[in-house]
DNA sequence: AGCACGCCGACT
DNA sequence: GTCGGCGTGCTC
């Protein structure tokens, strides 16, 4: 018997292995294998993706299998199939698609370590030196070999290592990872007889029993003595199983289900009577919650899982209980879980331990037992994107998912994205709208002010201004949105024009003023303040606002009113952010100045008023997709008001005729999507054409002539099938030191599959030359 | 990706 | 002559 086994690498190839008779378990499709490869044998973790009588390939070139380590398979055939339209579709190797979404507990590796001996070391070179340095610098006693390379950048490391380990300044360790996997351990009956009144009470025990866990014989009073012993003559033997874990508690509890109402209740049942794809969407407060839990748990009752998808700033506690008040327990998949705890849901996923899943994009394979239903919330969400590697978009693998199960998959949001709405009129999705808000409250007034006419008091318009002094006086609570972080975005020169700008990235930097910093948004970099220019000594001037100063102003305006601050700076770990949660939440504040973590999800009883500062700022991102932020911005930021009071909400802007702001501020959701489909069919973009965009990074200018040189060659190779821009600049043209280089292609949607193996072909043929690489991004959410 | 091989220029 | 740089190609 041999089988076909995919590993984590660039390659589209799979490895055949030859099995042998020491292995844990039988083979089978989809399950996990510890193979050796490569000149060292080294052991390393794949997944099984066929099984062959005869080997395919020379007989002498096929290694043995070292182990199946499990009983299970973790993938199903199905979802290993999905898994390769996956790699085909984002031009990603099949292998790498897999490893991207299995949890990294299940993986073994055998891998090299490296130490600092300590001992002396007499002269060295400049590369060697780096590599010493990098070692001493670390907070790690060791570093494995290929993190040393990751971080130093040396590409022939292993003859530095040797020399370094040849003069005694390192040591090279070989190391083994184990799988992180939970598991239990049981005592089962074996074979031969044995004495003593504590062996023949434990052997009885078990025997009546059929197994009993191993804690469990210690916790009755049997000692790892009596216990050792009966192990090593054979009288028990000891068993291992894998197991989950319990789910991490929280305090919450939501109230319970609610009762829908009479158009609650026709949506929800044409829902559940489409098995395609649907879309749901309505205003913020018509209760699409309500009606997509309603639906799973219709899914639920009839015995199957549900797989629930939202985005990453969604998946609070507060959700978690509300989903709670429909079905008990639910299982969370998210990026903040540990290995072993993300190796624990697959397995509850797996053995159908638990209903409903809820999780972020990386969820969207989870193995659910009998899946019945895949729900995407705020489907609209650039967080379901994944922004490095294999570039998937979770909500349209959803759809892939639920098209290759068979079984229904529910899309959710207030502003649907252009993409699926595209899908509606096309045929290919069923929509489903809730016109009507649930509560009896009137929807949250909403005013468009001229910031070119109107009456301005620093930042704020007076009818803002005057808004805000209403809402606090009358105990209420009033959110500002700002698109910024910081004080100042930018600091400038105005004798000479310099601007101050980060040494790595092609960005000016934002001035910090509770940190007393410039620090660059896009590396994070800081910098110590400088006051005059470089260049001509004159004062620099410093303008541009972000939260920070919205927060002063609010404050020096209104000296008693309690302000926070909700962003990135002001919330850096989870548990800081939940505290200024539910401190808003106690009324506890009267003012919020946030960025986007701001307004998405949250439900702040006592909020009135939002404020949208600066509404044209959000349009600056220079593609196509701009506007259709812009409109999701400012419904989502307006939707905060008023959902459990009169809500009022102040849209400041210097266009007021910007369609995308027109729209959003009267929920004209098929208004503006038809006008945006119309846009992007006219200039040729998606959804009407498929995007992909390259993007080069370059350690100097000087690749940029080989750059060039390779994109003449490659463009005229793809030019009949792709739509190829040119080779420019990106718009942060500089980040981390790197020159970033891009260029869109465009092609109809037609035999994309073929036109992306054309693609990923041609990019390893004439774009992969020497030290220049090519990231491939199809379907790319943004542009910069 | 990681590793070995093999081809180049610049040193003892 | 060899060392060490880097580009190329293979891994079951």
């Amino acid at each position: 018997m041999f089988v076909k086994v995919v590993l984590d690498l660039p390659v589209d190839q799979s490895f055949t292995y030859r099995v042998g008779n020491l292995v844990s378990h039988s083979p089978a499709v989809g399950k996990r294998v510890i193979v050796p490869f490569g000149p060292r044998d080294r052991l390393t973790t794949g997944v099984v993706v066929n099984l062959l009588e005869e080997p395919d390939v020379p007989e002498e070139k096929v290694k043995e299998v070292f182990d199946f380590p499990d009983d299970f398979p973790l993938f199903s055939e199905t979802d290993l199939e999905l898994l390769r339209w996956v790699s085909e579709y984002y031009c990603s190797s099949f292998g790498e698609t897999v490893f991207r979404f299995l949890p990294g507990a299940f993986r073994v590796e055998e891998s090299v370590e490296v130490r600092l001996t300590g001992g002396e070391f007499g002269s060295l070179t400049e590369k060697e030196r780096a590599v010493v340095e990098l070692l001493s610098s670390s907070s790690r006693k060791k570093l494995k070999v290929s993190t040393l390379r990751r971080r130093s950048g040396l590409g022939n490391l292993n003859y530095l290592l040797k020399k370094l380990s040849k003069k005694g300044v390192v040591e090279l360790l070989p190391s083994f990872k184990a799988d992180s996997v939970p598991r239990s351990y049981y005592l089962v009956e074996g074979e031969g007889d044995c004495k003593g009144k504590k062996s023949l009470e434990l052997i009885s025990l078990v025997r009546e029993r059929g197994r009993i866990p191993l804690e469990e014989a210690r916790s009755l009073g049997f000692s790892s003595q009596v216990i050792n012993r009966l192990l090593n003559r054979g009288c028990l033997r000891l068993v291992e199983e894998k197991t989950t874990l319990p789910e991490r508690k929280h305090s919450l509890k939501d109230a319970r289900q609610v009762k829908l109402t009479p158009e609650q209740v026709k949506v929800l049942e044409g829902i559940t009577s489409n098995s395609g794809i649907s879309l749901l969407y309505g205003v913020t407060g018509s209760g699409k919650m309500e009606v997509y839990l309603h639906a799973a748990k219709r899914v639920v009752d009839a015995g199957k899982g549900v797989l629930i998808l939202v985005p990453e700033l969604l998946l609070t506690p507060e959700l978690k209980a509300r989903v709670e008040a429909y079905f008990g327990e639910v299982v969370t998949y998210h990026g903040k879980l540990t290995d072993r705890e993300k190796a624990s849901a697959w397995i509850k996923a797996l053995k159908g331990e638990g209903k409903v899943f809820i999780g972020t994009r990386g969820a969207v394979l989870l193995p659910v037992k009998d899946l019945g239903l895949i729900i995407v919330d705020e489907e609209h969400d650039a967080s379901y994107k994944e922004q490095q590697k294999s570039y998937y978009n979770a909500r349209d693998v959803a759809v892939k998912r639920g098209e290759f199960l068979n079984i229904p998959v529910l899309l959710v949001s207030a502003t649907p994205s252009v993409d699926s709405y595209h899908m509606v009129k096309a045929g290919k999705v069923k929509s489903f709208k809730l016109e009507k808000r649930v509560s009896l409250l009137p929807p949250p007034k909403v005013e468009l002010v001229d910031m070119r006419k109107e009456k301005r008091v620093g930042i704020f318009s007076e009818k803002l201004l005057s808004a805000l002094e209403e809402t606090v006086s009358s105990g209420q609570q009033a959110l500002l949105y700002i698109n910024r972080r910081g004080f100042y975005s930018q600091a400038f020169c105005p004798s000479c024009g310099f601007v101050l700008k980060c040494r790595d990235c092609d960005v000016s930097l934002a001035y910090h003023r509770s940190l007393k910093l410039f620090i660059c948004h896009v590396c994070g970099k800081r910098y110590k303040p400088l006051y005059r220019c470089p260049k001509c000594g004159t004062r620099l001037e410093l303008k541009g606002y972000g939260t920070e100063r919205v927060e002063e102003e609010v404050k020096s305006l209104f000296p008693k009113v309690r302000v926070v601050r909700l962003d990135v700076d002001s919330v850096k770990d989870p548990l800081e952010g939940a505290k200024v949660i539910s401190q808003i939440k106690r009324g506890e504040v009267d003012v919020i100045v946030g960025t986007n973590i701001a307004i998405k999800g949250h439900n702040f009883p006592k909020l009135a008023l939002v404020g949208i500062l600066n509404a044209d700022l959000l349009s600056l991102a220079p593609d196509y997709k701009a506007s259709e932020r812009v409109f999701q911005s400012i419904v989502h930021a307006v939707g905060r008001a008023g959902r459990f009071r009169p809500g009022f909400a102040v849209v400041q802007t210097y266009n007021p005729e910007t369609p995308a702001v027109k729209y959003a501020i009267g929920y004209q959701v098929e208004s503006f999507l038809e006008e945006e489909l119309l846009f992007r069919e006219l200039s040729g973009y998606p959804p009407w054409k498929k995007a992909v965009l390259l993007e080069f990074l370059l350690k100097d200018k000087d690749a940029l002539g080989i750059l060039r040189e390779a994109f003449k060659k490659f463009s005229a190779y793809v030019s009949s099938y792709f739509k190829v821009s040119k080779l420019v600049p990106a718009p942060i043209s500089k980040v981390a030191g790197n020159y970033r280089y891009h260029s869109l292609l465009l092609t109809s949607p037609e035999d994309f599959l073929i036109k992306t193996s054309l693609l990923k072909r041609a990019v390893s043929k004439f774009l992969s030359i020497g030290s220049l690489r090519c990231k491939i991004v199809v379907d790319p959410t943004r542009i910069l």
